[in-house]
DNA sequence: CTGAAAGCGCTAACAG
DNA sequence: CTGTTAGCGCTTTCAG
């Protein structure tokens, strides 16, 4: 491995003088700066980020964990997260913890022992405090995507799951439906708790009686089994003329199950869903949705955990971004008449 | 922040016989290692991965280098990665280069700077050449995904494209089509030539005219603007009859344009594509398209990856795997009559 | 079974 | 403008 003790020692000069070309720091003249650099690049010298930030403790790299790498939803924040950390001058690694706290606790343990400086995270649910509080003891500065987890305080963005959630059902009572089942996310998970008060909610504001049992907790993550969720539908009595889905994999499943049953959408049954498709949505224009600015809440995340990592204070007072999502009509709804 | 030394002086021991217990080498008295280990949970201690990357000269961390990070058939790669990555008890790291030869330079520094233990990479084209030879020249492992670059000797994953699109088009040739037009990605990325030869093979094999003019060659990244496609179509006399997409995203932006034009598909126009849409392919199954098995993409190339790592010889005998794609038929295509 | 010394590659602080 | 010294947190080597 080429070192700046290798450069130093061709091109007749001091480590340290290496280490300056190399940062742009203290005063080079032109002349040693052009040799040094001519004989970085004859032995395609490429420094040590390990060492480097051994000393420097700090490393200019951000890490992006989200639950679900397939689901468009995240893979858009991404890009959001991309884009300002290339703006911020950081860069950015990804992590997928898949809803699962294992993962997401290996993922915890590569961003303290990488020392990253900053981290921006869709925690995988409430049992995640552990986790953020292994961050907070370790003093590294974190903000939170998409799910509040309570006793955790912090930097966060968020969706605005309860008025979204309002606003799908309330379409669909609009539409003349009264019978409204609804699939959701664990409840140990903000975002779902939230989408089941607006379900709840918008129930009530229309003096419709709410029935816990029209309700099934599933995963937002990507289904093995759906056999549950079938046992589930199996037990409605009457069957729900429209089903809520909590996100957009389980309108994914939900519409699979419904299929296998032999049902046809909408003309047998309505769905509607929180969360898009990504570009493919409008492929073949289907599923309304309620959906979220999945790029800005990327962006705005890493905005704010910059900040927070240049702000010499490092405990609050702490920020909260609620962004709206947007309801889109297409043609997965019947109207009842 | 807690170091070994902090370990080593609260347990009136020495560092060496802390970084023992860490790492379970030598032979400890269970004492000793009882009390250590008592210590270490206490000061909540966290390894410094940057220390002993330098020491040990490795990390135990991959990289995963994608394209483009909200298409499907990448995300499902990462999917395969990750469960090899952890079988073979690596950390996963992952990037993306959307589709950007300076995005993927910067990339190529993070890994050479943070020393990874190797690669795995779909390269944004041929003139990906001086990033990985790059890599080979500080002796990075790396593993090629889905695109071959000329002049370059590795490990390679690939999809059979040029079996795939002949299979495509003439399955468009046995429904009567004639007038067949191709989007493509660049020329500079070996999938999209190949996609190109098996357009060609198969029209030659039907005794079908080939005309260049009938060959748009866009970007397999999302487009900003569709107006050189739209300009491209413009000009095409007689019209098509169905369009050939060198893959998913191509798929969607040659979808949007024709809608765009007010034509309806697969009423006025067919369409086929190349990859799926991922999971949500069939929520309401609409195009006809040659799915490759993108989980095996990223399972094997670890696997190839780890392979190459454990054994002593970085240098050869190279291994290719290509993997067959798979025609689903859905009803973006019209039979003529 | 345990420890002391040296060094991985780099930079901050100080000296010249 | 340039160099020397020390040390970041860890592990290897050798000694006990």
């Amino acid at each position: 491995m080429v070192t700046i003790y290798d450069i130093a020692a061709k091109a007749n000069v001091s480590a340290m003088t290496v280490s300056r070309v190399i940062n742009n720091t203290g005063k080079i003249s032109e002349k040693t700066r052009a040799k040094v650099k001519k004989v970085m690049e004859e032995l395609h010298y490429v420094p040590n980020q390990n060492a480097r930030s051994l000393v420097l403790q700090q490393t200019r790299i951000l890490f992006l964990l989200i639950t679900d790498i397939t689901n468009p939803f995240y893979t858009t924040v991404s890009r959001g997260a991309e884009d300002a950390a290339k703006r911020y001058g950081y860069r950015l690694l990804f992590g997928n913890s898949d809803e699962s706290l294992e993962k997401e606790a290996d993922y915890i343990t590569t961003i303290l022992t990488t020392r990253v400086d900053g981290v921006l995270m869709a925690p995988a649910g409430d049992p995640s405090i552990p986790h953020l509080e292994s961050l907070l003891k370790h003093q590294v500065p974190f903000v939170l995507l998409d799910r509040e987890v309570p006793g955790i305080e912090c930097d966060i963005v968020l969706g605005d799951s309860k008025e979204g959630s309002r606003r799908l059902v309330g379409h669909l009572i609009d539409q003349g439906h009264r019978q409204i089942a609804m699939v959701n996310g664990s409840s140990s998970i903000s975002s779902a708790r939230h989408r089941l008060e607006g379900f709840k909610e918008a129930m009530k504001l229309n003096d419709l009686n709410y029935d816990s049992a029209y309700i099934h907790e599933s995963s937002f993550g990507p289904l093995k089994d759906l056999s549950k969720m079938n046992n589930w539908l199996d037990q409605l009595n009457p069957f729900p003329t429209a089903i809520l889905a909590g996100n957009n994999v389980l309108a994914y499943e939900i519409i699979r199950l419904l299929r296998y049953r032999g049902m046809r959408i909408p003309e047998d049954i309505s769905v509607i869903g929180f969360d898009d498709f990504g570009p493919y949505a409008d492929l073949d224009p289907f599923i309304t949705v309620a959906a979220q600015q999945a790029y800005q809440f990327g962006y705005m995340g890493i905005q704010m955990l910059v900040e927070r990592i240049q702000q010499e204070d490092k405990s609050g007072p702490w920020k909260k971004i609620v962004l709206p999502a947007e309801l889109i009509i297409r043609r997965s709804v019947r109207a009842l008449d």
